[in-house]
DNA sequence: GTTGAAATACGATGTATTTCGTAGTAATAT
DNA sequence: ATATTACTACGAAATACATCGTATTTCAAC
């Protein structure tokens, strides 16, 4: 199998997150976007950006003063593997009881409840 | 809504997991379930037991000379809020893609893909 | 080239988590 | 009663996580 990244953290998912939706950025940009939800330091996003380096879930752009980081691993790998993880730990390997959790969890709308379905049937096979 | 139990760390979840499918357990029962899964030594077991006990994720019955430990919330909501968790901070909210992911971790059968059509149907309510 | 702004690097601290060893206590068997 | 066994209690160490302050570097403007 491909990588092997670790699991990301609580606080390394939220900069992945920022990365997925916006693409490779400077530590300032995601620290503009992270600050919004919680007060954070810019030298904490730095530090856990290089952690993150370290750990190979990030790849980082010297090329520029302000190093540009981007995610090393799809956001649909790590959905994968999070999911896979909880599953397993939580779940007992049962998806339908995932699917259960994450229903009574949110309101789901029906557009959703239909999209579910169409996954369903490409699955089918 | 009931409690509000923080949430399980994984060893604790790790435990969660055997007093739900065995019901309530001594240390040393609970003990021997999670040391074929990892080396783990009985004080640790009981350690994570009291501290558990502390934060209110189980309930201990001190009349016998083993003490019995029960999980303090119920299996189903325990799995809705570490579904609704990972939606939230993974998924951003979207059961769909939540769903995604659980199917691409897991080779699911038939059998259950129809399991989970049926909550669909049901939660179309 | 000096200065100032904007970065990165580095080290330190606080907290949570996980682990385990030692000591003490209660029940049991001799 | 004493020894043995099976527990619990307690404290402490090791690790991981998250956070931040200070120091250093880089670059551009002057």
């Amino acid at each position: 199998m491909p990588p092997g990244l670790p699991k990301p953290t609580d606080a390394e998912l939220e900069i992945l997150t920022v990365l997925w939706s916006r693409g490779p950025c400077t530590v300032r940009e995601i620290h503009e976007v992270v600050v919004k939800r919680k007060p954070t330091q810019y030298t904490t996003v730095l530090k856990l950006l290089q952690i993150m380096a370290e750990k190979g879930l990030v790849r980082r752009n010297e090329e520029q003063r302000a190093h540009v980081y981007a995610a090393a691993g799809s956001r649909e790998s790590t959905q994968k593997q999070l999911a896979g993880d909880l599953l397993q730990r939580a779940f007992n390997g049962s998806a339908a009881r995932l699917v259960q959790g994450a229903l009574s969890a949110r309101k789901t709308s029906k557009a959703e409840l239909d999209e579910i379905r169409k996954l369903l049937d490409e699955y089918e096979r």
